[in-house]
RNA sequence: GCCGUGGUAGUAUAGCCUGGCUUAGUAUGCGGGCCUGUCAAGCCCGUGACCCGGGUUCAAAUCCCGGCCACGGCGCCA
């Protein structure tokens, strides 16, 4: 048996054309949503009645349908229902409209909602996460994800112009090839296997194939206890690997162009609720990004804030706010790349700058831990979004590189032979989703960033 | 992983230091009632909580230990 709904949905209108089309007035209309809020006024009932698009006031009356109205007082938040009736101009309806319902269903009851959905930050982030798909009923919440989903194409647009074709690389690995950050075990059957920490190996096997320039949108996976406001054991990483650069300024520019781009068109099409929703959230699209190299960076702020580094040492968190607001109070730079990166902080595919300067199989013997590296770091707002560089594309001083690192070179064998059949020099960079997203929005912690966010203890919904 | 702080109704908080003065206070939500122009509606009535385990004590929300969880700092990182 087949129900039939009293009121068809395919017929439904949507709460923007109700409040904007100038043909709808006194017609009859079907609407479906959520009933935000419900004000019973006696013989009258208010529902404020929210899609994806905007928000209607329904008005029930009594003597115009009892059995309407009778459900309308009831009515509990949350609930989905739909709605027939006629669009009536008002001057005390919010938008001027309502919708004076004579048939009213209630799709599915809502129960007694067990979190604040009204005022996010009246509950503390975890218990939100539990019930993430009531959090995102707010407004102010789905626009995150929203402006995730628009920096994601914005990046995918960007490389695309560029000549870039989008990959999509395994997850599942059977080695662990980075080193650096801790990758996760998983069972592989009856074998163990590796999570993806970073597309790394597979976009420069990319380049070597003959597509040249590629990029990827796609999960990454940290096996790292962080409890900070700025890590997530599965993130959203945006890669991308180009090949026959002259030099790491050049992978610069793409990244560059990304930001740009990005804040831009983010702040054209949000800009108003941000500014509302958001107080903490970057009204001014990034215009400049200076490029300094560690070695300066650290010189200011040894001069400024008296801080002290020694050689081959990179940054830490209080050095990157430091710089941060120094470069904003002072400049007005909102972004700053940090280049030339020592040899000790980075992995071993990076390209030593002596390397380009002076090519050959000299280049890349005895690297120190502070030899620097053409390889850099974007700083966007005070954190990390971004690091990239140039690859070691030469057979011989990848090998070399490999050693000093101290990596097995059989774990990796199958990317160290790519480099015998005619790797060109190629460099690409990494940029961190919702650190992205959080920076635009100002927002206190990743995890808002993330629609279900994984942390050292949780894992569920 | 190390360090710090915290865990009280559905949600957010007060009380904890100085154990008994508490029938654990407040706001909001929720349930019921009144109301035909509300718009975070209003007014009246009602409902509901000390994270888990152990210890100290005549007596524990309160003091001690362990666990779990949360938030943050650091290392590290996108």
């Amino acid at each position: 048996m087949v129900e039939v709904l009293p009121i068809d949905l395919r017929s439904r209108r949507t709460a923007i054309e109700l409040l904007t089309d100038p043909e709808l007035v006194e017609k009859e209309l079907v609407v479906a949503g959520w009933a935000e809020h419900i004000r019973v006024i006696g013989r009258l009932v208010f529902i404020v009645l929210r899609d994806r698009t905007s928000r209607i006031q329904l008005v029930v009356r009594k003597n115009l349908s009892q059995e309407a109205w009778k459900l309308a007082r009831k009515l509990s938040v949350e609930s989905a229902i739909a709605a027939k009736g006629v669009l009536k101009e008002n001057d005390e309806a919010p938008g001027r409209r309502e919708l004076v319902v004579h048939e009213l269903i209630i799709l599915s009851d809502a129960e007694p909602l067990p979190i604040d959905i009204r005022e996010p930050e009246k509950t503390i982030l975890a218990k939100r996460l539990d019930y993430r798909y009531l959090d995102l009923r707010n407004d102010k919440i789905r626009l995150i994800f929203k402006i995730q989903a628009d920096i994601a194409g914005i990046y995918r647009e960007t490389l695309r112009d560029k000549g870039f074709t989008e990959i999509f690389t395994p997850k599942i690995l059977g080695a662990a090839s980075e080193g650096g950050a801790e990758v996760f075990t998983i069972i592989y059957f009856k074998r163990e296997a590796f999570l993806a920490q970073s597309p790394q190996l597979y976009k420069q096997l990319g380049v070597i194939s003959g597509l040249e320039r590629v990029f990827e949108i796609g999960p990454v996976f940290r096996a790292e206890q962080h409890h900070t406001p700025r890590h997530l054991t599965e993130y959203t990483s945006m890669d991308y690997e180009m090949g026959f650069i002259s030099d790491f300024n050049q992978v610069m520019d793409v990244t560059e162009a990304f930001l740009k781009n990005a804040t831009k068109k983010i702040i054209d099409k949000y800009g108003d609720l941000l500014g509302k929703y958001y107080p903490d959230a970057l009204l001014e699209p990034v215009k400049e990004i200076p490029r300094m190299p560690l070695k300066e960076v650290q010189e200011i702020l040894r001069r400024e804030y008296g801080k002290e580094y020694p050689p081959g040492e990179d940054l830490d968190t209080e050095g990157e706010r430091l710089l941060g607001e120094f470069l904003e109070k002072e400049y007005g730079y909102k972004a700053v790349f940090i280049t030339k990166y020592p040899w000790g902080p980075r992995p071993f595919y990076t390209m030593p700058c002596i390397c380009t300067e002076n090519p050959g199989e000299e280049c890349c013997r005895g690297l120190k831990p502070d030899t620097p590296t053409c390889s850099f770091d974007l700083i966007f707002r005070g954190l990390e979004v971004t690091t990239g560089g140039q690859r070691q594309h030469n057979y011989e001083c990848l090998l070399k590189q490999v050693e000093n690192k101290g990596v097995n070179p059989e774990t990796l064998s199958w990317y160290i032979e790519m480099f015998k059949y005619g790797a060109p020099p190629h460099g690409g960079a990494g940029t961190g989703l919702e650190r992205v997203v959080k920076q635009i929005l100002g927002l206190k912690n990743i995890r808002e960033a993330r629609l279900l966010p994984r942390d050292p203890e949780r894992l569920t919904p």
